[in-house]
DNA sequence: GTGAAAGCGCTAACAC
DNA sequence: GTGTTAGCGCTTTCAC
């Protein structure tokens, strides 16, 4: 493998001039620059990169917590991160953590290993957090962390997210408005802020309504299919099921609406059924489903545009907070409560 | 930010000590390891990995080439890589190459540059090929790669893959037994070996019965969800339409499901739907999907592992070519071909 | 505009 | 077992 010294002897200059050509062009003369570039070509030279990150402590690539990749709502986030970093000349590692705190902390050391530059966290989770107190180190300068889509509550980090409980406020909305007075609501993992603030969005839609709050008409679920099938089993078996189904995700959505199917009910006859997200199954499921689409790519573009920014221009007073918008999309899932009652 | 020569201080020892107690402790004393760990721990002393790696020329980062994340499949793929990585001390470098091959070649050229030590490639392409040609250069030592899920043809890496001809002809066969004779075949991605392979197995099961082949039953799909939609419209308008059809992966299956219904037809009464991989949503969709389930994690877990044993064993004299168990799932989405025939 | 030289933080011979 | 020392390939002063 040839190196940066190679080139120099190949193009008769210094390795200083090597480096500067390659790294800072119009620093060096167009004629020598053009004598190097020849020389690169002809000894097929790559620079080492190691060396050159090593050397200039910086690495160019970003850090992506996902808690799983296998959820199509991540990966059009992660693909907008991807998008805006290789724009800005930022590599991209993807790392899987499962939701497994040891593994999440594991990648974030990339960064204080010099492997990274930053990381997009997102989920909600500090993973430097109880190191620093662990060491009592007095190092109170953040890590350079951006926390997109789950954001943790009082987050110092740089951060974007959707109005979730606006989101869910105003699907509860379309529901009541549709003339459902019993809602089911299918949540995501009890320790998420998503799970929370889209409880809080729903308890809001209800309260304006004047419609009194049931606490058993809430069902636990993990986002996964199984959860939303198991959820509305639950909900439909018991003493006056409610008429309307609320699901934290699409995943449950599409589940539940199996279940649902699967007891001789009608949706939305017999039950209307809402999802979160807008995956692109949902406008494929049978009834397409009503959901709360988010603008997931630019999610990703965003959190990468924060870090990128933090990076390069380093912390500012305050740290961003970015609300993005939420779309609710109307589509078959969803109809008028059913007249007779019970 | 401490280095190794803090510690070594700190400890009393050399540098050299503190290295080899961090890498290698069975080569220092159990005291002196001792108290090297315990100045490590006093000085907060995190390797400079970009330091380690640069020196000892080796990354322990895999760099994974998917085409795209959203992929349900490829995602468990990718899981299966990720666990067998971590078992064995290597990183994940994922790389969404959105199939094109210049992101693909220059995520490649990680290798080349130091950054990682092999790749995984999930998709019938190499990122080295034309490189080595347009030098000339007689480097016929092929880099360390290993191909997976869809695979070059006559690879002349290791690679792990379906026996997708005999996956597609168990499939087909089982729609023959069902007394299907006009069945639709909806194609992936022209120039993907999957597609061509999959058309062969679906060949021979109806050479197998006697049944001719129609060319005019298949149709393009590019793998989408609108693709396998669009494909059963064009389908079942035309003349003496199929009586069953079979997708090559169950996205297009759910799209054609979703096409068939609104057209007022029923699955599987009227038309059977088969599909291919067995993703989540499989068992999900409304009739639940018959499909060819795909031992995904395995297919991961097996490339990393040949990956490692080329990085650390060295090329073995024919590169492993790994052929995967399929497992055909018959769900309720196919049925008896309709009795009378119109 | 260019070259000489000093390291970045670490590992790996090689001595002892 | 441990210390000394010579770099890995590159960037970056500092002279000229």
């Amino acid at each position: 493998m040839s190196n940066i010294r190679t080139v120099a002897r190949l193009a008769g200059v210094s390795v200083a001039t090597v480096s500067r050509a390659l790294a800072k062009p119009d620093l060096v003369s167009p004629r020598t620059r053009k004598k190097v570039l020849a020389a690169v070509d002809r000894a097929g030279y790559k620079p080492n990169l190691m060396a050159v990150q090593f050397r200039s402590r910086r690495t160019r690539n970003l850090v992506v917590l996902v808690p799983t990749i296998a959820n199509p709502f991540f990966s059009r986030v992660i693909t907008g991160i991807q998008q805006r970093a290789r724009e800005a000349g930022y590599q991209v590692l993807l790392c899987n953590t499962l939701g497994q705190e040891d593994i999440e902390r594991e990648y974030a050391r990339m960064v204080q290993n010099f492997q990274a530059d930053g990381v997009i966290q997102l989920r909600a989770f500090d993973p430097f957090s109880n190191e620093a107190d662990a060491e009592g180190a007095g190092d109170d300068s953040l890590l350079p962390m951006v926390n997109a889509c789950e954001v943790m509550p009082d987050c110092s980090y740089p951060s974007v997210q959707l109005d979730n409980r606006a989101a869910a406020r105003a699907m509860t909305d379309h529901l009541v408005r549709l003339g459902h007075q019993r809602i089911g609501l299918v949540k995501g993992p009890q320790r998420s802020p998503l799970t929370r603030d889209r409880i809080a969005g729903y308890r809001e839609a209800l309260e304006a309504a004047d419609i009194p709050f049931d606490e058993s008409l809430l069902c636990p679920g993990d986002f996964s299919l199984q959860s939303g099938h198991r959820a509305a089993g639950t909900l439909i078996t018991r003493d006056n099921p409610p008429t309307a189904i609320f699901c934290e995700n699409d995943e449950m959505a599409i589940g539940a609406m199996q279940r649902i199917k699967q007891a001789g009910l009608r949706v939305p006859e017999d039950i209307s059924i809402a999802g979160f997200d807008d995956i692109a199954f949902a406008a494929y499921s049978d009834p397409s489903l009503t959901t709360i689409a988010q603008p997931a790519e630019e999610f990703g573009a965003t959190a990468a545009q924060l870090l990128i920014d933090l990076l390069e221009q380093g912390p500012a007073n305050a740290p961003a907070q970015v609300l993005l918008p939420y779309d609710l999309k109307v589509r078959d899932s969803t109809g008028p409560a059913p007249t007779s009652d019970s």
